[in-house]
DNA sequence: CGCGATTTAATCGCGCACGATTTAACTACG
DNA sequence: CGTAGTTAAATCGTGCGCGATTAAATCGCG
């Protein structure tokens, strides 16, 4: 009987989840390279400053958690927004710990610019909202219990 | 109260579709990383792996067709493979062009071994066959048209 | 044949991811 | 208080991804 699942015995790549995830990630992020590239920001930039724009003014733990990073790859990419003028990085003085990152006039500026951006992938991918909340409710799962396994 | 924008997938990252493929696959990288340790295998590595286990003696072209990556990826990744002992590269007589990529005995041999390596996989997601190739084939629809759009 | 166009890998530079470690600031507890 | 333990960011090294470029082999067309 022919395996369809994450099992390489009877096929290839193609029929494991973890490569549908795999491939679909770079085609995401080079789906995003040609629109983001005017804002000077590559994907996983544009990801912080929708999370910042969502909630401004958050730490790196708080970014973290959001986008399930951690300050080794957080602290350089902030470092470049912040060089891109969208971001400042300042020590709470409540707690020297933490770093607060928070949106720049010019980082709120481009904010409108960019909301075409999610609207060009919702037209090339034609799915409707139900599909698509599924289909992003379905990753989460995976994903939770990916990262529960890994830490339990 | 959690803030929303007008914009579609705009809201904050977890509800976009992007950021469930993007943190989803960083969740496969980790669950991965200790599976594959014990293998001196990276994830990109292990899917190189796979797609030789599937079919041997492919060139570097066609590798790159099966996992959408490109010789610039590639040929570092087959190196390293080659330096662990798992591939050889040797350029084709026939077209000197190309380089054929073959498994080593040692690259047979871990294939039983990292058999388990999927299961885990399965186990760990808990879902059904029919549940898991729908989201494959879904996913691959996502890759597809995405990348369609970039270069069409 | 000859020579420009095409195809295939490889190379280079940059920006993530991330395990491991370090530094600094805060907390808890005796 | 003081100090051991905890927490938050930053630093470092390695390995991808990938746009851009280069080098070499092959193809195509006169």
């Amino acid at each position: 009987m022919k395996q369809t699942t994450d099992a390489p015995q009877g096929g290839d790549v193609a029929e494991m989840l973890c490569f549908a995830i795999y491939s679909a990630q770079h085609a995401f992020n080079q789906f995003y390279r040609p629109l983001l590239d005017r804002f000077g920001l590559t994907y996983p930039q544009y990801l912080v400053m929708v999370a910042l724009w969502a909630s401004d003014g958050r730490t790196v733990k708080q970014l973290g958690a959001a986008l399930r990073l951690e300050s080794n790859t957080l602290t350089p990419v902030l470092k470049r927004l912040e060089a891109q003028g969208y971001v400042t990085r300042q020590r709470d003085p409540e707690d020297e710990r933490q770093v607060r990152v928070r949106l720049t006039e010019a980082g709120r500026a481009i904010r409108e610019e960019a909301s075409a951006v999610p609207q060009c992938v919702t037209d090339t991918l034609g799915l409707g909202d139900a599909e698509m909340r599924d289909l992003v409710q379905k990753l989460a799962a995976v994903r939770d219990r990916l990262a529960g396994a890994t830490r339990g």
